[in-house]
DNA sequence: CAATAACCAACTAAATTAGTCAGGAATTCT
DNA sequence: AGAATTCCTGACTAATTTAGTTGGTTATTG
């Protein structure tokens, strides 16, 4: 198992997610122009992240990201590993054919390592994060100095859809505002 | 914090050292003989282990690399950050102005991650895996099969030194199969 | 002196990461 | 129906990292 700025883009991606699941889909373009990172390499994470049935694609205008599952079923562990293909602990990946047929002091060494730190990382869910004291306001802070009006935008498309219950006057509200600044 | 193949070798190669600390130096060509990595590259990486303190290095014949410490107190997390020195676990180092001089939620998560991933790896030492079962014996098995004789060779280099309490008997029996191979 | 083995620096090749480009397909809004 | 939005796809490029190479120098032993 590996950990690289990979799957830290991705967890952080889908941290982003988690914050803003109850307003519905959450558009690779907000992601990437609130974290920095690069549109079309957002998107070849996601499309490894949705094959691995961690995120839902919804299509169209008012459309985006969603959480597959909730977030407090989704650990840090399964982000990274479905971003890193690449999880040959060991060299000779699985049969112990590394030193002439036998296994070699690393394969016990990395499998038994390996295991470990999965099991930690298994254990800590997208929604400890989210939860931790501080985050949604800090998340909420950032999207108004960005011009990002998620809640409004996703309800209102929400409504059409009928899937969440929704504060009508906060989306005018908030959609007004977006109109003003433009 | 990092978790790359760079890190795996050297892990690996810290464990052989651990494994032969009792005969003595190890020499590079040895483990890369053993574990099928290129001499120079082990070099790079020892003189990072060096800098860091966690191996002394002993020139000249029969010299080779000891751990500086006993295994016991280097722990795999060390190990791993001192040839990984790219351990910028936040993109902004630090002070949290990755965003218009805010911090991003990306720094609290992952200083907060990182922070538990290395208090776990820093809690498994390199004396927990000599001492598994099996360890000690699969070791010797396959270094009789490339013909390392360390045992033998390095104690009659640690008489001259005065290092350690040696089995001299031992040390001419198998200084003396080691010339029957040649 | 010759052999050994750590040390050192600069260079190359392969792989991975990060980002770009150019479109296509589903969905919604007008 | 047509325009706008947004996911989705594949192929291509640049930068960085990993892994290995070459060609030495220095300390130590015998
Ligand atoms: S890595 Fe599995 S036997 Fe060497
Ligand atoms: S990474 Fe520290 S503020 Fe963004």
């Amino acid at each position: 198992m590996r950990l690289s700025t990979k799957g830290r883009y991705s967890v952080t991606a889908m941290l982003d997610l988690a914050i803003h699941d109850k307003a519905g889909p959450v558009t690779l373009a907000d992601i990437s122009q609130c974290q920095g990172i690069s549109l079309s390499y957002l998107e070849q994470l996601f499309a490894r992240l949705r094959k691995s049935g961690l995120v839902k694609g919804v299509r169209g205008p008012g459309g985006g990201y969603r959480l597959a599952r909730p977030a407090s079923e989704i650990s840090i562990a399964e982000i990274i590993c479905s971003v890193d293909e690449n999880v040959d602990v060991t060299r000779c990946k699985g049969e112990g054919n590394c030193q002439d047929g036998g296994k070699c002091l690393t394969h016990e060494l990395w499998t038994n390592l390996s295991n470990k730190l999965h099991e930690f990382l298994s254990g800590i869910t997208l929604a400890q994060f989210v939860e931790r004291p501080g985050i949604p306001e800090l998340s909420m802070q950032r999207d108004k100095m960005i011009g990002r009006f998620v809640l409004a935008k996703k309800q209102a498309v929400a409504i059409n859809r009928g899937v969440f219950n929704i504060n009508k006057e906060l989306v005018a509200k908030e959609l007004a505002a977006k109109e003003a600044l433009r």
